[in-house]
DNA sequence: AGCCAAACGGAACCCCGGTCCCGTCACGGG
DNA sequence: CCCGTGACGGGACCGGGGTTCCGTTTGGCT
């Protein structure tokens, strides 16, 4: 960091951008930085130097994602709230270029320490940036007390991943109507009481 | 096909399980033909003509899961039968093998579509044996008439695979438990109505 | 028991991603 | 405006995965 201006910053913009670019045109599995330096216009050996494996490289994709989060809808109703939240989370899953970057994100962290703990990173900022929906709900007293906001948020994702990883489909705009409306009862029936402590570890 | 028994069966059982071992210790990017025939004891040759690439290795592997199928719970409950499917989810999860086997799978389907469509028929086998639980529920007037059975069970597994893809840590009791009453409570409440036909595609 | 098609296995070959070495270039301070 | 440090880039080398060829083995079938 010692350098963040100029050339430097070109060179890593470039490689990013071809990072992006070869993740929708072959995959993750297509990945590699000998390729990636041949599309970013970079020398080979840079791009080593500078990550070192694929894994690094899509940590630092993420990284950017984190800074730029969307504000939350503040609708004044809860239903309305999470809604918006899941048609927010389908255009992103539906968009080629941040869906494709996501999931490959998503099976990078399976097998990278690093990159799960950047993906968990941008889950959990996006996660908290939604959560006053709930607890704003609690407040107004459409919600038990106990609620745990965090588990309502990622409620509402969970069908939408589970929807394209399991079945290879693009969740829907019915889709993500349901799962916002599925989350939002089982919340006020009062299913979400209480954060989980115990029981959870982390993987390997 | 020609010649099921044999040589050829005990080729296959070997590679078979070289893959799975190769999976546990090296993960989805670690795997490779000429490792696989390492492994096994088998000629290189051998691997690359019968299967070819390592994603028909595991679309072979899943072949195998279809087949052995876990009987449905038949409590008379729709929150205990939801719940032994939920702890069901979270055993196959936890478990070392089955769980890194569906994630490579799930990572492996998103760059190869007969990847995808063999984990698709695999959910949907076991989703098809854990719908009579929502159906026999509906007969007995626990739940709304137009209720999507499919969706409900797909519901309790979500969560816990989002937990695990999204955030890395292992489900727990406590998660299942939640991911089955929430379901459960959602369904009475009557937010799976209808199965959803419009606005899914699926991916390329 | 013997035949033959089909599958297996060894070995050489090619290709290319990963590594190393060293010369070159540009940013930023003095 | 110049100088030094740190980053970039080219090129050669290495290892191993993927492909091909051909000889060998096997197991079903008559």
């Amino acid at each position: 960091m010692s350098r963040p201006g100029g050339r430097t910053a070109r060179v890593r913009a470039a490689v990013l951008a071809a990072a992006g670019d070869a993740l929708i045109e072959l995959g993750l599995p297509g990945l590699d930085l000998a390729g990636l330096a041949r599309r970013a216009g970079v020398g080979k050996t840079t791009v080593y130097r500078r990550w070192g494996t694929v894994a690094a490289v899509l940590e630092d994709l993420v990284s950017d994602m984190v800074e730029t989060s969307a504000p939350r809808a503040d609708t004044g109703d809860l239903d309305d709230d999470l809604l918006a939240n899941a048609g927010l989370v389908r255009s992103t899953l539906t968009d080629p270029r941040q869906g494709r970057l996501l999931t490959a994100l998503i099976c990078a962290a399976v097998d990278d320490a690093g990159t799960a703990r950047a993906l968990r990173r941008f889950y959990d900022a996006r996660t908290a940036v939604w959560e006053p929906c709930v607890t704003d709900a609690v407040a107004r007293g459409d919600l038990p007390a106990d609620t745990d906001a965090a588990a309502v948020v990622r409620a509402v994702s969970a069908p939408l991943y589970h929807q394209l990883l399991t079945r290879g489909e693009q969740p829907g705009v019915a889709d993500a109507r349901r799962a916002a409306l599925v989350a939002a009862a089982a919340a006020r029936a009062g299913a979400f009481a209480a954060p989980v402590s115990a029981g959870a570890r982390r993987t390997s």
